[in-house]
DNA sequence: ATGGGTCCT
DNA sequence: AGGACCC
């Protein structure tokens, strides 16, 4: 939509393969949503307009925009994958409160009822703190629409558990902060516990063998009975979490630590097809290793497969080191396919 | 499902 | 090298 403006009101879907992996709100107003097969998603909405996302070079680079642009607020900003950063504010807080204009109006919404007797309830200064954090968000998203043309939403709260939590509850292109007091309301309005950021598919089985499906049991459940089936560490931050406690810091992201291509190889008939593909993404992967600037120490080939009954991908991979000589010499795709292939590291594929 | 990423064991 | 997590 940044690159074609008409398409801000029409119904849009990105398309990988068959399936529109997101939209934009136009399209889901019209009954569309996310991961849907394109064939449902036309029937819906005839007038779907379709645009291939498959090559993400546009919103990798469009995701570091933004992030560069928030480190120009703050050195702690953290990536979550290409469209949510955390910051931590606290320094600016602090610098704000320490300014005499500073005001103690709320920007946004506040989650739960927001009261006026909830501004009483703290002793410690977190309510004026996370006011001028509604500020610092609403300054930043106004000049993140400004400058690069922009929208998002934004949660404020003590930590990135809360905040990312917070910032769903009001969509699209809107803020929300949270004040402590409403912290259980919040985690209790999830549900089930999958819900809850770090718990994922695997652990959500196995607290479901437990018998432990909701937040409320994960909250009342007995320590020793997840030690049991997690051990200690996983245990206690599982508990926390369920409670809204998130001790994990910002950590600064900085450069990737890894680039990759992928592709899903349908309609590969025979090992000649399979080696094309590589050599194709071989391709992209050295034209941005190039643009990085950095040399790679080791190169890896991944598979995806569909694990059986399930749709759930396990991945299989085979890698070895970068001889360091091979990238000044020149030619870097015989080399990389040494890599990919030396010794004896073959990955077993089941043509279809 | 797709095309990416992260860190831990 | 695999497993878990995230988008």
């Amino acid at each position: 939509m940044l690159r074609n403006p008409e398409l801000r009101t029409k119904p849009l879907g990105i398309q990988q393969k068959n399936i529109v992996v997101t939209c934009n709100y136009v399209a889901r107003e019209r009954g569309i949503s996310k991961l849907s097969y394109i064939k449902d998603a036309e029937k819906k909405c005839p007038d779907i307009v379709l645009v291939n996302g498959e090559d993400l070079t546009h919103y990798r680079e469009m995701s570091y925009k933004i992030t560069n642009f928030l480190l120009k607020y703050t050195p702690k900003v953290e990536r979550l994958g290409f469209d949510e950063n955390f910051l931590d504010v606290s320094d600016m807080v602090r610098t704000r409160l320490n300014d005499p204009s500073t005001k103690e109006e709320v920007k946004g919404h506040i989650y739960g009822q927001g009261q006026k007797d909830d501004a009483d309830s703290c002793t410690c200064g977190c309510h004026a703190r996370l006011t001028v954090g509604t500020q610092i968000a609403a300054d930043i998203r106004s000049a993140l629409q400004e400058e690069l043309g922009i929208s998002c939403c934004a949660g404020i709260a003590w930590n990135k558990l809360l905040s990312k939590l917070v910032a769903g509850t009001h969509k699209p292109n809107q803020q929300t902060v949270l004040f402590p007091e409403h912290t259980f309301e919040l985690m209790l309005s999830l549900e089930a516990v999958r819900a809850i950021p770090g718990i994922g598919h695997s652990t959500a089985k196995r607290l479901a063998s437990l018998g432990i499906q909701t937040i409320s049991q994960l909250q009342e459940v007995d320590q020793s009975v997840l030690t049991g089936e997690f051990g200690n560490s996983m245990a206690q931050t599982m508990k926390l979490l369920s409670c809204g406690s998130d001790q994990s810091p910002v950590v600064t992201t900085g450069q990737a630590q890894s680039i990759s291509d992928e592709d899903s190889f349908r309609k590969c008939q025979d090992v000649e097809d399979v080696k094309n593909r590589i050599g194709g993404l071989l391709d992209n992967l050295l034209k941005r290793l190039e643009e990085d600037g950095r040399l790679p120490g080791i190169i890896r080939l991944t598979l995806r497969k569909l694990d059986k009954e399930g749709q759930w991908s396990k991945r299989e991979s085979r890698q070895c080191r970068v001889p360091s000589h091979v990238f000044a010499l020149g030619n870097n795709k015989t080399i990389a396919w040494y890599c990919v292939l030396s010794n004896n590291k073959t990955i077993q594929m089941k043509m279809k």
